[in-house]
DNA sequence: TGTTTTGGTTAACGACGTTAAGTAATATAA
DNA sequence: TTATATTACTTAACGTCGTTAACCAAAACA
């Protein structure tokens, strides 16, 4: 009675063997060098194939972002345990951050740079939407909690956690989303400009 | 002889025409619903005719976007002659910056969110390049002198104005970017963001 | 052994940006 | 005025893409 094992191991097997070439595309050449068809071609089946594992493209490149993203999540909560200074642990986690973007920027470009369809909706179905679901947002949530955290070891005055979640990260995405896309626009020092922007966020709420 | 000058405005006719053609759309339907046959389509000639009064298809929207970007920086240089406190152009400048984005989302995503091929280019030639050449980025030249205005006028304490243009920008760029992407994040109230960020960035060089 | 389900394939649709080759009208030169 | 050259444009095509529909063989089950 093993057939059916073996059937739902090949199964996980074709859909890892298609997460696998799908994911060196990817970081080797961009979300534009990623197609259907060369997934296909990489692991030898047909490019419909692909479709019995991932419902569309998008579903593909989610999943590999997600995966990716879970990595970001773990060494933000690993800061959590480790880091006791609430200041040094915001400051850390958001250097973090803009470091990963940097770091996996093929990744950061499909989760978090371009449109996704799903992200222009009719007004009223956003209103449904209450929190971030992809796992690359998952980190927001330890972003808020630094700040919850530093505000009440009074480490800084007394802030909206979620206006300043929000203001905060969109500043880190900008850094991290600039530097990735426009490569070639005259940085200096790069983390110089992180810096100073990191520091300069943290220090408006200083005490 | 006013032949010669009857074809060069038949010439520049058309040109006028697929760049209204091509703005209309845009505006209308963002930058993935703009493409060459379409613009063809609207003005009754063949997708090739395009090609004799552009390059290419980034050739047409640089066009559309460096127009649109002209206002912004129209903007921004009206603000340098009207107000004399730095400290409060400072302010206005760059709310005005995020506020041009979103008012414009499908300007501002070809111009400044999407990967362009020529940002991805080999290290030496990234060298070469020493300023920002696109019209769309004229607006960091305002801000670096309204924050050099602000710090000779001893409304902010002294800083690297080249680090604090650049790491300002990517936060203004960070939130009128999010916005757009993430139009259906739960954003609350987007002004108190907004206003949030760009508060506690003057907040922070304030003496 | 016959039947259904599973896991794949081939072929095709309708888009896209772009290039190559051809054509008709116009301007210039003899 | 006729021949030539230039200009403005078209049609056809190439190679890509994501995705769907129809089909097919092998395995599982009755």
């Amino acid at each position: 009675m093993g057939t059916k094992d073996r059937r739902a191991r090949q199964r996980l097997n074709l859909r890892q063997q298609i997460l696998d070439a799908a994911r060196d595309i990817l970081v080797r050449e961009g979300y534009d060098g990623l197609s259907m068809r060369r997934v296909a071609d990489r692991i030898d089946y047909s490019p419909t194939a692909i479709y019995l594992h991932f419902k569309d493209k998008q579903a593909l490149v989610v999943s590999l972002c997600d995966e990716t993203f879970a990595r970001l999540t773990a060494e933000l909560e690993a800061l959590e345990k480790d880091v006791k200074d609430p200041l040094v642990r915001l400051r850390r986690g958001m250097a973090c951050y803009v470091n990963f973007g940097l770091k996996n920027p093929n990744h950061y470009v499909p989760a978090l740079i371009l449109p996704h369809p799903e992200d222009a909706l009719d007004a009223e179905r956003q209103a449904e939407i209450v929190g971030p679901q992809s796992a690359s947002m998952r980190a927001l949530g330890c972003l808020r909690r630094a700040i919850v955290d530093a505000m009440t070891a009074k480490k800084i005055r007394k802030v909206d956690p979620d206006v300043t979640t929000r203001a905060w990260w969109t500043a880190l995405h900008g850094v991290t989303s600039a530097m990735i896309i426009h490569g070639n626009f005259p940085w200096g020092d790069p983390q110089a400009v992180i810096d100073t922007l990191i520091d300069g966020l943290i220090d408006s709420v200083k005490k």
